[in-house]
DNA sequence: TTCGTTGCAAATGTTTTGCACCTGA
DNA sequence: TCAGGTGCAAAACATTTGCAACGAA
């Protein structure tokens, strides 16, 4: 691993992941942050939540649609995601760290970390009287 | 949801992976089955996978490197997905259950499935002295 | 006959990369 | 000074889609 240099644009993309309570993707930080940094190219914003997530210093989300999600939010917590809406919701879970130690025992290799995502439909929906597809 | 038709094509998806014991993305479920099936279109396999997904006859897996895994095996399990070689290992945690009801309660929306990915360097990578980066 | 399915190819959407220039240490 | 970072544009991937032909019911 390379050496860091501090850089504006990457302490920009850190800051508003962490300033954010939702989880956008790269596109939507992106735009956003083009208002402050009318020059900023995606391929920099690519690169620094790339190095970000490397460095855990933010958390990739894959819901398995479409982009990838981030998430400045470093408190353990885990996602609800809407299987209509895709909107995702943050959500405690208490259990996961007797979970991983469970986990650990049947596993091929040193757990590090885990990913826990649970899919449904979000009340919001439900309520609009959506079933399931 | 319209009606559906038998296809050879779509039966040789879920087949080919009810016989795999592994989790394969989508171009090597086409690569594998053109051998049976020359003229089968990586569309075709596509469509066919999204949908048994959808019908719930087949998992994908989402593992937020590259492309998406599929996995024929519908037993209750997790996986493990190592670090570095991107190998996905199966694994039973039991707790499973009692989590969701856990979750549950603290979800605003009804949980009808939940993904649990546990991250770390496999034994394999570990004993060739691989560390985290 | 009907309508879902296929193969093909083009299109789309997301992410990565090569390169010349810029900038922090 | 110089290695790391940036902007830009092109490339690389992964996945979806339009369409005419095909095939199951």
């Amino acid at each position: 691993m390379p050496a860091r240099k501090y850089s504006r644009q990457r302490e920009a993309v850190k800051h508003f992941l962490m300033t954010r309570r939702d989880h956008p993707t790269a596109d939507t930080v992106y735009s956003c942050l083009r208002e402050d940094f009318p020059n900023i190219s995606l391929g920099t914003v690519y690169r620094n939540l790339s190095l970000l997530a490397e460095l855990g210093e933010i958390h990739r989300i894959s819901t398995g649609s479409g982009a990838e999600h981030f998430d400045g939010n470093l408190e353990p917590h885990q996602h609800f995601i809407c299987s209509r809406c895709h909107t995702i919701y943050d959500i405690r879970v208490d259990q996961v760290d007797t979970l991983m130690d469970a986990a650990q025992k049947a596993s091929p290799g040193s757990i590090e970390s885990c990913h826990l995502n649970f899919y449904g439909l979000c009340d919001q929906c439900a309520s609009k009287g959506f079933n399931e597809n």
